[in-house]
DNA sequence: CTGAAAGCGCTTACAG
DNA sequence: CTGAAAGCGCTTACAG
């Protein structure tokens, strides 16, 4: 039962020729190679009676390339990255390269270990949402001129490829409407990361405050604890915004933070309304199906995969790395309910 | 700058002794090979200072193995299927297994394709939700004897392992339910693919309708089709539940009808209440934060994840491979509104 | 028009 | 205690 799997020497012999021709035709150099038809119908009829695909390993280790490119994002869980994810594997499908992802979960050992197997399994190139602690392996990536893309996160200290969105900007919209409807007392819900996304989201809710010489209050910027429980972040909010009864408006910086948000919000049966405002980073069915929706900071996802893709293609296309080019690109404020 | 990575030869040259004796100590068979301690600590030194990192691909090539295993799966950005990912990474990880996923879209065309690229790639196990159509690649992977499992989704002509729930039983609790609380019209919202899983489904809710002797509606069963925009499923069941009036109770089949669904109802002002009931199946936060509270189908991600990752290391581990096991677990119903 | 041979970087049976 | 050598399955420069 056991079919041992073919090989191209198995092929060769059945067709009486070398394996070196048996290469050739498989890599579409048949006609460059002048290999008669003959040849070449007999062997293509023999691949495919057989079903014979070539074994990639060894095409890897002979040729240094696999075809292949990795993706190494924070949590495929996440619906911004799990559509990230999608919509980067169908383009690079359509140019006949494979995707393997996986998650970090923010741990920079983690992070390195993908780093580390994708190297050592010969990827093409490598889409990165990186974690604090990497910029080593990424530097060592770059060093042996790989193609490299980092999106949504950015490492202050590497001149590398990057793509993501405005994130001072969009945080500073946000405030803004917020100050527009005459939100007096504007909190912050964001974690307790040390990353420049989620700096620079902090940096555009303060920013706005001032410019608008509203009062800043240091104690309605709430940081959750990266990977506290989600119940214990329930917990921990519902105290802060009992505690802040002058909360008239919350920005919350990234999705899940604005799900645990609404979650506590629900539970204390406290309503969203003209009282009390609400937008979420990164849009979702949950915000548009929540009753009263729910306004978000919405990252153009087709748009971010489109760029990450295409450098990567400039690059594994170009004989020589072109210099790093960082595409910063505009989130939306979907307003929708006050 | 550019480093060209480090073979075992540069280190064998380096510390003066044979590759055979670099392999062993990478491998942790000096002991046993009677390796020197000096010989050993000269070794590891270099590896260390030099970073090196073997190459994997010959080592795939040369064993046949990889440490890694291939998970195909409908759609990534599905969260039951991100979710399942999530927690089999988890698990593999700590045996010191790596997971690549890749998602289908349900084509045949890519699954195949995938089952290839990873049969190419030495992929060491597979976890498939399998498409319909991919019988033959399946049944082809196990008599090469290499492990698999599959999961959500059963193919009839298979002979494999699997890891479900029973839904028959869960429409049936689902339905029996809404007839419970005398509902007379319950509507049956599911997708025009004709697999076990949505068959079950469908079959569990005219079962429990016949046993307790109310009417079957045969046109309260709409099949939405598979790859069908989401504005036109929506605007689809607009016309659907206007149409039939008379409904009192709604089951989705699946995660995404239940959001266009609810997202449909949204938009006609249909409220979910007494006289209109809803059940979705596979729970998410959508679900929990609706107004009203969304009840839903239940699936253990956490005992299916657990499953199917036993039986992967069941097989990995076994000296030939054991009889194909069926696990079936018990989906749960959260009944949280009426 | 086609083939023999080297080599990609490993592992391991065999020899000493 | 350690090493030379074969071989995993390919690709490709070279020879004829």
């Amino acid at each position: 039962m056991s079919s041992k799997a073919l090989s191209i020497k198995d092929i060769a012999k059945k067709a009486n020729v070398s394996i070196t021709t048996v290469s050739f035709i498989l890599n579409g150099k048949a006609v460059e190679k002048n290999i008669s038809t003959a040849v070449i119908e007999k062997v293509e009829k023999i691949i495919k009676e057989d079903g014979f695909k070539p074994n990639q390993v060894a095409r890897s280790l002979r040729t240094g390339s696999s075809k292949i490119i990795g993706l190494i994002v924070e949590d495929i869980s996440n619906p911004f990255f799990a559509g990230i994810a999608r919509l980067i594997e169908d383009k690079a499908y359509k140019k006949d390269y494979k995707i393997i992802y996986s998650s970090t979960e923010n741990q920079p050992g983690k992070a390195k270990d993908l780093i580390n197997l994708f190297k050592s399994r010969q990827v093409d190139a490598y889409i990165i949402s990186p974690a604090g602690g990497t910029e080593e392996e990424i530097q060592g990536l770059i060093k042996e001129h790989k193609p490299v893309v980092l999106f949504d996160r950015y490492l202050p200290g590497l001149n590398a490829n990057y793509v993501g969105v405005d994130n001072f900007k969009a945080s500073y919209q946000a405030t803004e409407h917020f100050i527009h409807r005459k939100k007096k007392n504007i909190a912050l819900v964001t974690v307790d990361l040390s990353v420049e996304q989620i700096n620079e989201r902090s940096e555009g809710h303060r920013q706005a405050i001032l410019d608008y010489e509203l009062p800043f209050h240091a104690e309605l910027v709430i940081r959750i604890p990266f990977a506290q429980p989600k119940e214990e972040t329930i917990q921990q909010l519902i105290h802060f915004f009992n505690q802040y009864a002058e909360i008239d408006a919350v920005l919350f910086a990234t999705n899940y933070l604005a799900i645990s948000g609404l979650t506590a919000l629900k539970q204390m049966d406290k309503a969203i309304d003209k009282d009390f405002s609400v937008i979420a980073y990164d849009d979702g069915e949950v915000f548009k199906l929540h009753t009263p929706q729910i306004s978000a900071v919405e990252q153009p996802l087709e748009e971010i995969a489109e760029n990450i893709i295409n450098l990567i293609f400039q690059q594994l296309s170009a004989d020589q790395l072109p210099a790093p080019q960082k595409v910063i690109l505009a989130a939306k404020l979907l307003v929708r309910s006050s």
